[in-house]
DNA sequence: TCTGGGGTCCTAGGACCC
DNA sequence: TCTGGGGTCCTAGGACCC
């Protein structure tokens, strides 16, 4: 068997990118990836984070996830857009469109980073770096972003090429140039190693790959359990994980929300639990799923996180039911706390086809049925063409969390 | 006007059973 | 009286990713 040869594609400050050229074709002349801008939500409803950065604006210190107010005091001149998925999922669809006349074998890994499986295709198409240039001027001059495209003979090596130089690159990481490339680079730089991680092996003096690549992976197996080995073996270049173009099947479903506004009372937190359980549910529903698993989850104003979950012994994907449940959990932790942030989160599924042999306890073909014909109606005419009554002059919204349209859009797996 | 939302996986401890 | 041990299931929380 031939070695494998695998491209990782990274879109550069994606949601900002992506932006700046909605924004240059719709006749504005400034280029938002020139100036110090950012993507991020808005302060007034508490989503005020940053979530993309141009490249000027990295020299003032601005990180992705801290807060807008603290970088406008760091860049007083900032320019700031709000964030707009639907944009963002229509540039991705078209990258992926691209990606696909070189390779048939593609893994969409999230909205702006893609694996392509090019192993066996130099015959047909070229060398790896030649064609890996192509794609990237292709998208530019196409679309009008830049990517990165990292090569290597496995994912995690690919991914770590990407990284190397922004924006507009392309760099190979084949294993023969881990010492020399990959070796020098902080441990942050290494995937899987976060924050917890590096403050445990910057206390051991462990500060570089290299290091960590050397030290001993039985020591590490000790003190950090099972993702030291993991992050052992990415340091030494070693992962065996395979692109994979099959949708991975679905763990779990979850939607959650930053409330505007504190809150204080039981039947607010219950109604924006439904909201939310609306949405789970449809989803749920759609995907022809059950769960036997339900939990709720909140935040306090003083951010303090508190979680509450229940084994379902019969599966249920009923809205009335699923909201019943949360609503007792909610109130079997709440203690009164102001909250400014509220969860519901469905896991353990299973089909929906052998249900209904355990529904006879308790009667809830009707509401399923009404499930059915809101979900129906919703599909029609809207998602708004049916909202329970309970949310009118309630200044609540009446579903909440993002339903991702595209039925085919895969989710990110968290492990390569 | 300070701190998002969507995921996956792992672990520790307690309950319970034999 | 001086305190087993192995197994499974459940729950809360924390790690990581984008």
């Amino acid at each position: 068997m031939s070695e494998r040869i695998i491209f990782h594609i990274d879109v550069n400050s994606a949601y900002l990118s992506w932006e700046a050229i909605h924004r240059l074709q719709h006749g504005d002349p400034l280029d938002l990836r020139t100036i110090p801008s950012i993507v991020g939500g808005d302060p007034t409803t508490r989503h005020g984070i940053v979530l993309a950065k141009s490249i000027p604006t990295k020299k003032y210190n601005i990180k992705t996830g801290e807060t807008l107010y603290s970088a406008k005091t760091k860049c007083p001149e900032l320019v700031i857009a709000s964030p707009n998925y639907q944009l963002y999922q229509r540039c991705s669809s078209a990258m992926k469109e691209i990606l696909e006349s070189y390779s048939p074998l593609i893994q969409q890994y999230s909205i702006d980073e893609y694996f392509l499986d090019y192993t066996n295709m130099e015959k047909l198409l070229g060398a790896p770096t030649d064609v890996a240039l192509q794609i990237k001027n292709r998208i530019k001059n196409e679309l009008g972003f830049t990517v990165n495209i990292g090569i290597s003979t496995n994912k995690l090596l690919a991914k770590m090429a990407c990284e190397l130089e922004k924006p507009d690159k392309v760099h190979t990481l084949f294993p023969h140039e881990i010492p020399s490339k990959m070796w020098p680079l902080p441990i942050e730089d290494l995937f899987f190693v976060g924050r917890a991680t590096s403050k445990k092996l910057r206390s051991r003096n462990i500060t570089t790959i290299g290091s960590l690549a050397t030290s001993d992976p039985h020591w590490l197996n000790l003190y950090l359990k099972s993702p030291g080995l993991l992050i052992w073996n990415y340091a030494n270049g070693r992962d065996e994980s395979l692109v994979r173009n099959t949708r991975s099947i679905v763990k779990g479903m979850g939607n959650s929300t930053t409330i505007p506004f504190d809150v204080e009372n039981r039947e607010t937190a219950h109604l924006i639990l439904l909201s939310l359980v609306e949405t789970v549910s449809t989803r749920l529903r759609q995907a022809r799923i059950c769960t036997q698993l339900v939990s709720v989850s909140f935040r306090t104003n003083e951010f303090f996180s508190y979680s509450h979950q229940r084994k379902i012994h019969s599966p249920i994907d009923c809205t009335n039911q699923i909201h019943e449940i949360i609503c007792q959990l909610f109130d079997e932790v709440w203690n009164g706390q102001a909250v400014r942030h509220l969860g519901v989160r469905v896991s353990e599924l299973c089909q929906n086809d052998f249900v209904q042999l355990d529904l006879f306890t308790k009667n809830f073909d009707r509401q399923r049925l009404l499930d059915q014909t809101i979900d129906q109606l919703r599909l029609r005419f809207g998602s708004h063409a049916v909202i329970r009554s309970s949310f009118l002059n309630s200044g609540l919204k009446a579903l909440t969390g993002g339903v991702i349209q595209d039925e085919d859009y895969p989710m990110m797996s968290s492990i390569l």
